[in-house]
DNA sequence: CTTATTAGCCTGTGGTTAGT
DNA sequence: ACTAACCACAGGCTAATAAG
């Protein structure tokens, strides 16, 4: 990720109600402060009364003189003026018009005025909020007078504004609470210097049934047992290596949780040589051999479990190569296809004969690092051409496989300084791709902002029974115990003050703001050494003892 | 105008050196 | 002996540039 200087993140922080409602009360009803409070959002008067002739400049200056705690804040916001009306299920939020006064906002949108501050960061974080009838569901409406309606107005979906602050928790809670086999994928770009994060990802900030990893940039020679997981277990690993330096580079790695591993193995079909991806299969049917045996008895039904598999794939950038190893996959498919013969096989490619009853069926989910932008792909006509060639193959891969791609929104962001300029460029590209045949059986699919790595967290839950999901969905336990519960488990460097850095790292870059999260990533470099500092100390202290 | 190649920027890793 | 700082290198990726 490169560096950022400049401002790419602007929060709404701060908004202005008109205060209409009488009795006291700061809020049009309970339903609307709970609502606001849920959302990480606190109120206070302007005290003292307001000067009607003020502008809103002069506004602005006395909430920043009451709230100084807020300055950095309301220096980069400014302030937004927002209306609040009574039973009403929406903020409206418009943007103020420099030069206006008190009296000109208050003419449009009634009398007095009541401040909504956002929460510092620390606001409760772990719960989504579930919508209720008593609890109003807030939507925030953008409205400008100055520009046509179709222009400007922002009808939020609810995920992204019914968010908390700490949106990545958000997101994860979202992963948490599906059902099924969760299953996630992360370009972690060095595993090495990541452990203890990856611990910390899978331990007590999400419940990933499959963890798929690429850019491991491990050695043949480092022991599957230094990046061991409490709770999962490494089921599948392929080492990458340059052809001319012999350092390691790409590499994939499958982390299956323990609880999962009884019904889950590597799977016993050799994909192509040169691919870099690796397979998993997890039986689905969990019936038990007797009952199946007894079906079988009684109807002839084939014995086979079915099966999910999961492939994945790191796809390094370099088109023609990446041609060719798309190519390779698509082969790598054929064969697993091929190998996928039902017991009582009724076509040519073992396809099960549909009339037969059979549930032997085996479902894929593919997921990796295609560094293949399919958003730019897809813009892509120009045939004949490598890239033409490119989009062709990718296509074919996923027209022949009946393959679906699952992620929709930006899986990388890239920041680049402009040529002769102080501005960055940002770059987003969707690479980290999911894949599956099975579009019925996904339970929920999605991106997070976590900031391991340049590269966001890509995952789908998975389940044939949708309604129950093969289990139930997780609740995690609260921060302080989730944290509790890691540092039991895990030796690490990690300490609670990282713990902290971490959790602050990715709410900065779910919000786009660059120069705290590089600021943040520095700080949990130097958080972490210092650990290690400490620790060897110790043990040096303990020594002489 | 499109495509392919290359330069540049960034990262992580590992070795060397100077300082404590 | 240990640590921190520095440097070189390889790999990943994008944007600029050259070539067709």
């Amino acid at each position: 990720m490169a560096r950022v200087k400049d401002k790419h993140w602007k929060p709404k922080d701060i908004f202005l109600l008109p205060n209409t409602f009488k009795n006291g009360d700061s809020y049009p009803n309970k339903g609307h402060q709970k609502a606001l409070e849920t959302g990480g959002y606190g109120s206070c008067n302007v005290e003292g009364g307001l000067d009607r002739s003020w502008t809103i400049d002069q506004l602005v200056d006395e909430v920043r003189g009451q709230f100084p705690r807020h300055e950095a804040e309301l220096a980069k916001t400014g302030i937004e003026f927002a209306q609040i009306t009574p039973n009403s299920k929406k903020i409206n939020v418009h943007v103020l018009v420099k030069g206006d006064t008190v009296a000109d906002l208050e003419k449009s949108h009634g009398s007095g005025i009541l401040v909504i501050l956002q929460k510092a960061r620390n606001a409760s974080l772990k719960t989504v909020p579930k919508q209720s009838k008593s609890t109003p569901h807030v939507k925030l409406e953008i409205k400008s007078p100055k520009k046509p309606q179709s222009q400007i107005r922002i009808k939020s979906e609810p995920t992204s504004h019914n968010a908390p602050l700490n949106q990545v928790q958000y997101e994860l809670d979202i992963l948490a609470q599906s059902g099924g086999i969760k299953i996630a994928h992360l370009n972690c770009q060095s595993l090495c210097n990541k452990k203890d994060e990856l611990k910390l990802l899978l331990l007590c900030r999400t419940d990933i049934d499959v963890m798929t990893l690429s850019e491991t940039f491990m050695r043949p020679n480092d022991s599957n047992g230094s990046f061991s997981v409490p709770g999962y277990t490494i089921l599948a690993r392929k080492d990458g290596v340059s052809k001319d330096s012999g350092r390691p580079r790409g590499g994939v790695l499958t982390y299956v949780k323990v609880s999962l591993a009884r019904s889950a193995r590597k799977c016993s079909v050799d994909l192509e040589e040169g691919l870099e991806a690796v397979c998993v299969d997890v039986e689905l049917d969990d019936d038990g051999p007797s009952k199946r045996l007894t079906d079988q008895a009684n109807s002839g039904a084939c014995v086979k479990k079915a099966l999910l598999r999961i492939v994945n794939v790191y796809v390094p950038p370099g088109t023609r190569g990446q041609i060719v190893l798309l190519k390779k996959l698509q082969r790598s498919m054929d064969i697993l296809r091929g190998a996928d013969k039902c017991c009582k096989p009724t076509s040519s490619r073992g396809i099960c004969d549909k009339k037969h009853s059979c549930s032997c069926k085996t479902s894929y989910v593919i997921l990796g690092d295609f560094n293949c932008d399919r958003k730019t792909l897809a813009e892509c006509k120009v045939m004949g051409s490598v890239m033409g060639e490119k989009v062709q193959t990718l296509d074919e891969l996923e027209s022949s496989h009946h393959l679906t791609q699952l992620i929709k929104g930006f899986t990388r962001v890239d920041l680049r300084k402009e040529r002769g300029r102080d501005t960055y460029k940002k770059t987003e590209s969707l690479i980290d791709l999911v894949y599956t045949d099975d579009t019925a059986s996904v339970i929920a699919s999605g991106v997070v902002h976590i900031g391991m790595s340049d590269h966001f967290m890509v995952y789908c839950a998975w389940g044939r029974d949708r309604k129950k999901g093969l289990r139930k969905a997780t609740r995690f336990p609260t921060q302080d115990a989730a944290f509790r519960q890691f540092s039991t488990k895990v030796n690490s460097d990690i300490d609670r003050r990282v713990y902290d850095l971490i959790r602050d790292r990715d709410s900065a870059i779910a919000r786009e703001d660059w120069d705290e999260y590089e600021r943040l990533k520095d700080d949990i470099k130097i958080a972490k050494k210092n650990n290690k500092k400490d620790q060897k100390q110790n043990e040096k202290a303990m020594k002489t003892k």
